[in-house]
DNA sequence: TGCATTTCTTAAGGTATCTTATTTTTTACC
DNA sequence: GGTAAAAAATAAGATACCTTAAGAAATGCA
């Protein structure tokens, strides 16, 4: 997003957590090398992958970026990444800001909207098979740069069903 | 969303369908009375819907309608209705805005994310049953007022399997 | 280079959810 | 108010996907 106010870039090793669940997000990340991913972890201690963020990709938990409230997702880096923090912006001030920057907001936002409701009939209609069919086609890089376990938490399926998927579609 | 052009109110009987999955969507639909939805059809046959709007809430393609590109859903009246439509808005021309409505749509936009990925997040990590209780704490009033098929369309799980789990929340 | 760790594969058995079919209940309408 | 149509309930059998467990391959690191 342009205009917003962001701070010197940061290096992390891969596996670092810089949003835990629960916390208050101070900062989104906008990703100049490397990947993020923001996920949660169910009650059974299976993840479950919303985003990942490769370069020049932001990440946050939305709300508790703009709201100040428990972020509802974990974020954490799965390479070495180079990340630029975006300093946290209060919604209820979002008056004060100049209109360029809100018609990127309200643009990006837009964009975002749209691709979660795709994954969103994506995940009521189709079969996990076609759902990681799905995962290659849009993002191609991600498939060759990602473990497997890493899509399965996206796509929704187990690891060990993902390989099966695999398995059945390289036979034929 | 304040400040948009809209026409008169018109009325539709249920059953009627606003809007078909790959026309380029005229309009977006504010809610006076009754409810729509926007669904899709899978080559089986099955529907899967992404949105209920009752009251007061507006619907529409959001990609179509400010994109001019053919919708992935349609849109119908799930009960007899009045509707107001608004007209379509071209992207291209979000400068031309004013602030106001911009800041208006942002806040629309962003707070759409944000359901949207909770919604993500409840199908890839929750139970059917689990969806199912989400749903009633979530939209209480839709739970009376919709009929099982399609909120088990919205969940994404058979009738007849929802007809199941209502049965065996019953029994407790 | 080698060892430890993590990731991936494979397979067997289990469970959630679906499919199909039939019956019952509710709703719409002449 | 009665009948047709739609919706919901029920049940049996099928299947997609999961769980567990074990071994193989790849990766990271001392």
């Amino acid at each position: 997003m342009k205009n917003l106010k962001t701070n010197t870039i940061k290096t992390y090793k891969k596996g670092v957590i810089l949003l835990e669940q629960g916390e208050i997000a101070k900062y989104g990340y906008l990703v100049k090398k490397g990947c993020l991913k923001s996920y949660t972890v169910d009650i059974a201690g299976k993840e479950h992958i919303l985003q990942f963020a490769p370069e020049n990709w932001m990440i946050s938990d939305l709300e508790s970026f703009t709201n100040q409230v428990p972020s509802s997702v974990s974020i954490e880096t799965i390479e070495d990444c180079e990340i630029a923090l975006i300093a946290k912006v209060d919604f209820k001030e979002i008056e004060g800001l100049e209109k360029e920057v809100v018609i990127d907001m309200a643009n990006k936002f837009r964009n975002n909207l749209i691709a979660s409701n795709k994954r969103i009939l994506g995940l009521l209609s189709a079969s996990s098979e076609q759902r990681y069919l799905d995962f290659t086609e849009t993002y191609p890089t991600l498939v060759q740069r990602l473990p497997l376990k890493l899509i399965a938490a996206y796509i929704g399926v187990t690891p060990e069903y993902l390989s099966d998927i695999r398995r059945r579609m390289a036979r034929k």
